[in-house]
DNA sequence: TTTTATAATTAACACGCGTTAGTAACGCGT
DNA sequence: ACGCGTTACTAACGCGTGTTAATTATAAAA
């Protein structure tokens, strides 16, 4: 490609030293003791022909390849319509970037090849795994926890010696119930952001069911459907409760994306939010607040969790030790206006103001 | 980390052969000869031993590190609210996974660190560059023409000698606008995509143009706006437009993000769509279908424009000659009710299946 | 001046793999 | 016996860096 590479060579013959001082000037080693002069001597050298450390040359030989690695653990399909993922990856790649890393993106199909991304870690591609949705029957995630391979989860496995960021879903998901019983709804619907097997999903609906056992609701599973991940499935699970003649004036939609899907198919059937049905998401996607009526929602605090789990798995790095660190990050509800018009919808900037 | 790492050796060792044997079994060396009973020793001792090649020391030895660069060339801030970047993240994971490579992802920001991907490139971290929304402005881009280093863009860039794969945007918002027009609207506004030194923002306006020109409408600029990127945009725009005093019957939001800010706008001014203006986006997202009413838009195949940009690329990376490949795509109009209702709307599946 | 401690620098090996050039064994005809 | 071609394999070097152990210059102490 280009005539000829600029090695750490090149640099030492320009400024008239060996190797490895360059090695110790650029990579400022500590313990060391190099003279002012020899350590300006190497960074223009460097610097005048434009040297750049080969990252194969270097992860071969200090055994890091400065690259985390973000693991999707979603079906492609799934994939295509999750706004939450390109909420964190800006503040992912900042975080990375700020330590001088990079970042490989996988996403991992649950169905077959599960154990892709462990080839991964075998290349020691990567030094360190963030991994979004973990899984109860992954087993490639026992493998790397027998390994005690850097990981960090957004969520959490319990059982599981993993470090994690994540939410309090369980919490959250009782709030949100809580805010439609306080608003008078006693029959209240349920659909969920993904199956069960996914700890999120799981958490979110016993939330459900504890909000409604608190205040003395007895619960119905003719009111609970099973969203998964997209829009459609929302729409279609939503349609199926309305068709089943089942009644309720509300509805606690684990995720804004379902929920999207389900707002189409209750406005296909002839009725209006919140007037006829009060509707509230999971999730306050960026879309949240432009959708007719604007939705209310429980916050999750994305780009925070990004970068509290991207710091800590750099931490985990730099450590030595194991250390299993656990971060539970705060939600709230966001209140517009599909549950209940509480506030003058005149101007949206107010509700925003909210935010 | 683990006791030990099982190099190329072991594999040797256990197969009783050379480590020069193993890396031609297992790499597939064409024009050498290994006997059969060799290759499957070889073969067996590496399964047994669970053999991964080292990244690092192969890419080293191979001057290729196997991983190609996704370089997404927008403010973090827009990122968040792009969903058309997760419609292409999982077909280019597939593409790139079948040809058993890997990808990085980078975005840059165009205020400061333009060239901070050019780094990749001097490091060999990555082999290729996918670069997705470039601009006129990017210095980088320049250093990497110069260079002849393998890059395909995701969009064009007039007057260089990229190779890329796009489509037709100035026709395709002609086809918008005409069909605005054929529906009888004669005063129509336009907020763009984003600024014009993004060339797809640039192509779409002046799409926008000649299609009102072709139809002997004379062009307002009272009635353009710049978008940038996200819903918010939309929303502020719209209401400036609304504000303005212009009259318009309908509206050409180069962009299903910022139409949906624009839509909130104009339901915030006590108008509905279509009735009091028509609605046509671009680029056909998936809550395109489930917005209130579902948007009319232009469908733009991210996924084919994934797939086919990532297999020009690795396609180039395994040739010698530089050889420039261009693909245009297709678009085509996805009619729902945002410019007034064509369908019966009862069932949104009948828009779906024309689809 | 000689000894000793310390500051500054480097030679040489390791990292794990790809690859060229070369060797050894084996027929096959003369 | 010898040459000659083909098949099956390997020794040894190179990729560009990090790092340890050893070496030389420099200052302080005796």
């Amino acid at each position: 490609m280009s005539p000829k590479r600029i090695t750490s060579h090149d640099v030492a013959k320009r400024a008239g030293v060996s190797r490895t001082t360059v090695s110790f000037v650029l990579n400022d080693v500590q313990g060391v003791q190099i003279s002012q002069a020899t350590r300006q001597r190497v960074l223009q050298a460097a610097s005048e022909l434009g040297y750049v450390p080969d990252a194969a040359a270097k992860a071969l030989a200090s055994r890091r390849a400065q690259i985390i690695g973000l693991v999707l653990t979603r079906s492609p399909h799934h994939i295509a319509s999750d706004a939450y993922i390109t909420q964190m990856l800006d503040e992912l790649i900042e975080v990375v970037h700020r330590h001088g890393m990079r970042m490989m993106i996988e996403i991992v199909e649950p169905q077959h090849q599960k154990k892709a991304y462990l080839n991964l870690v075998r290349a020691k591609s990567i030094d360190g795994i963030l991994l979004s949705g973990p899984r109860m029957d992954d087993e490639a995630l026992k493998a790397l926890e027998e390994n005690g391979f850097p990981t960090v989860l957004m969520g959490q496995l319990p059982g599981t010696k993993f470090c994690w960021v994540d939410i309090d879903n369980q919490k959250a998901a009782k709030a949100a119930v809580n805010h439609l019983i306080k608003l008078g709804h006693q029959r209240i619907a349920c659909i969920t952001n993904a199956q069960p097997s996914y700890t999120a999903a799981a958490d979110r609906f016993t939330g459900y069911r504890q909000a409604l056992e608190d205040a003395g609701i007895p619960f119905a599973p003719s009111l609970v459907r099973y969203g998964d991940f997209d829009m459609d499935s929302g729409y279609r699970q939503m349609h199926k409760l309305l068709e089943s003649g089942a009644s309720f004036s509300a509805a606690f939609i684990a995720s804004d994306t379902v929920a999207l899907g389900a707002k189409a198919a209750i406005r296909e059937h002839g009725l209006t939010i919140p007037h006829d049905i009060a509707l509230i998401g999971f999730d306050d996607l960026p879309f949240a607040q432009f959708t007719d009526p604007p939705l209310t929602t429980v916050h999750l605090p994305v780009q925070d969790l990004a970068r509290e789990s991207g710091e800590m798995l750099i931490r985990i790095l730099n450590q030595k030790q194991p250390g299993c660190e656990r971060i539970t990050l705060d939600t709230r509800i966001i209140v517009r206006q599909s549950c209940g018009a509480r506030f003058n919808t005149s101007n949206l900037r107010q509700t925003n103001a909210e935010l």
